[in-house]
DNA sequence: CGTTTTTGACCAGCGC
DNA sequence: GCGCTGGTCAAAAACG
């Protein structure tokens, strides 16, 4: 049992769900016998899951349960059916589930096809009143007519539902062949400079360091922080550590990282048994795509660059969600290894390490807001070296994206401006949360803001942060932002079930999104509305599947990078298109 | 007994 | 050089 991490895998609430199934339509749910989802018998093959959680979720503590008939939640589908879907929901309900059983889990699952056996109850019943012989028939007639239609009806949805979802993988495939496309030409052209730059040595030190562990099998390209930052700045405390450090940063400077780099350094390992848990060359045994972003290092051509990346190699992603809870549910396992009174804030900020592998390098840091309690602020650093669980996917995607953009000097301005909309656009329709990407210096930092009240104080501007219009935005982008939503959101959740497949990273293309608005039917978007707005855990998980297609944008784009010496921040706080873009060169924290 | 949390101490970086 | 702050370590305590 983890007893560090509340947010052990068990205790992971919707946020894990939803991200492990968002789009399965028309197969069961694998956590159907997790508590959360031993909702009703109805819960068959016809019934889409991802409807189910939303409503019904017994344990989200965070929010009151829902009205029992609010349409919304039910509005998965169009308005008029929807309104047929609850009306007879609510009459199944009224008629004949008076059980001890939560009425919510109850007929919010039904839709119409338990009316099929509620009814037929309801008819047996009618039998043993003394009704005429006729106007029974009759009856029968009609509600048999009401049942045949709705089982169309559902058909009909299905058939929908089907082709939203057909699309989705279309979208994905393509995406994912663009992709392996791209990290191939990378991984040539990492291949190259290897070779050029005399990687020979590398190897051979790989080969002949002992334990050789595959750092990853696909690297997603630049730097971020995580390892060779990790033994630099993490053994800081202990002066025997220091003087490894050189070591070990020249040697990871020197292991190369391209596709399926071998990892292996005395260094690491020095640095790595400082931890006390004898985490050596257990390093990355599983290459997961989050490992080891620090990648260029070694390119000699690029010293230079590597040696100012080396100054703020610290990119950090910082999610603020509402939440009683001591943290954020994000899937991963956590151990607490500090806790330190910060300066300007009454609540003590606590220190995790991931405990998910030996030797894991991502660390974060929760503290409560000082103005707004209720607010927690979770920040991440470094990339996992150790495959995730489905529902930790998102939030580590997140790290890397968001690193690597920060980072990589990626952001150009035509992605500023794309990815914040994204982003806005993304959350907007849920709620008011601002979605604020900031970088203040020394340790660049992409910021998520859930919490849904865009209070200034919570959310400071730095001073001089300029407003930009939108502009070059697709159309479809800002005409639509309510369809962009579920686009969105089921393109990442769609991703991340691939991810967990496949055991690497990938990013999307957000421009796929914007080819296709119409995608996934509008009225979802309010469904996902409610939900995102309903639980903060689930709000961290959607902003870290978010931040991790906008991260993938910024890689995609990385070629055409402008620099980020200057830090950025991103944030739309009014929800009327307008972007704040600034650059501040603030000297501290 | 193994693992996690707590907590005081240590260290680096930064500003004065 | 000194003090402050953030980050980390590691021994001891707590927990299951």
């Amino acid at each position: 049992m983890v007893r560090g991490c509340g947010l052990s895998m068990d205790s992971d609430p919707i946020g894990s769900f939803f991200l492990h199934k968002p789009i399965v339509l028309n197969s069961f749910p694998e956590d159907t016998n997790h508590p959360k989802w031993k909702l009703t018998p109805h819960n068959n093959m016809d019934t889409i899951p991802f409807q189910v959680n939303l409503s019904c979720s017994p344990n989200n503590h965070h929010s009151p349960p829902p009205p029992l008939h609010n349409t919304t939640e039910m509005d998965f589908f169009s308005d008029n059916t929807n309104h047929n879907v609850s009306a007879s929901a609510s009459a199944s309900a009224s008629n004949h589930h008076h059980s001890t059983t939560p009425p919510t889990l109850e007929f919010k699952l039904n839709t119409g096809l338990n009316l099929l056996t509620t009814n037929t109850s309801s008819d047996q019943s009618m039998v043993d009143d003394e009704i005429s012989p006729n106007s029974e028939d009759r009856r029968a007639e009609n509600k048999l007519a009401v049942l045949q239609a709705e089982l169309e009806r559902m058909k009909r949805e299905n058939q929908k539902l089907r082709d939203t979802l057909h699309q989705v993988n279309v979208n994905y495939d393509a995406l994912q062949m663009h992709f392996m496309n791209l990290m191939q030409q990378k991984g040539e052209e990492v291949e190259e400079q290897e070779v050029i730059g005399g990687k020979s040595e590398e190897k051979k030190q790989g080969e002949s360091g002992g334990v050789l562990v595959p750092r990853q099998f696909m690297d997603l390209g630049l730097a971020t922080n995580a390892d060779t930052d990790e033994p630099s700045s993490s053994s800081g405390g202990r002066s025997q550590d220091r003087s490894g450090s050189p070591n070990a940063e020249v040697a990871s400077k020197e292991l190369g990282t391209s596709m399926n780099e071998n990892v292996n350094d005395e260094g690491c390992d020095k640095e790595k048994k400082e931890y006390g848990r004898g985490v050596e060359s257990e390093d990355s045994p599983s290459g997961h795509a989050f490992a080891g972003d620090k990648v260029p290092r070694f390119s000699p051509q690029k010293s230079n660059v590597e040696h100012a990346e080396a100054t703020m190699r610290k990119a950090r992603v910082s999610v603020r969600a509402r939440s009683e809870a001591p943290m954020i549910t994000d899937g991963c396992q956590w151990r607490k290894y500090g806790q330190k009174m910060a300066k300007g804030n009454p609540c003590p900020r606590a220190y995790y390490r991931c405990t998910m592998a030996a030797g894991c390098p991502v660390r974060k840091q929760v503290q409560r807001c000082a103005e707004d309690r209720t607010v927690l602020n979770t920040t991440y650093e470094g990339n996992h070296n150790h495959p995730l669980p489905p529902a930790a996917m998102a939030m580590a995607q997140t790290t890397s994206s968001a690193a690597r953009m920060l980072l990589s000097g990626s952001m150009s301005s035509a992605d500023s401006i794309m990815n914040a909309n994204l982003l806005t656009r993304a959350l907007l329709p849920c709620s008011s949360s601002i979605a604020t990407i900031s970088a203040s210096a020394p340790f660049p930092t992409v910021t998520l803001d859930l919490t849904q009240s865009p209070n200034p104080l919570q959310f400071p501007r730095h001073p001089n942060q300029l407003q930009i219009p939108l502009q070059g935005i697709p159309q479809n982008f800002s005409n639509s932002p309510a369809s962009l939503m579920p686009q969105i959101f089921g393109q990442a959740l769609y991703n991340q079930s691939k991810f967990s497949g496949l055991q690497m990273s990938h990013d999307a293309d957000p421009s796929q999104f914007g080819n296709h608005p119409q995608q996934v039917p509008p009225h979802l978007t309010d469904t996902v509305s409610a939900a995102i707005a309903a639980d903060p855990n689930f709000t961290a998980a959607l902003a870290a599947a978010i931040t991790s297609i906008i991260g993938g944008a910024q890689q995609h784009n990385n070629s055409n990078n402008t620099n980020n010496n200057g830090n950025m921040t991103l944030s739309n706080s009014t929800g009327n298109g307008n972007i704040t873009s600034s650059n501040n060169t603030n000297g501290k924290q």
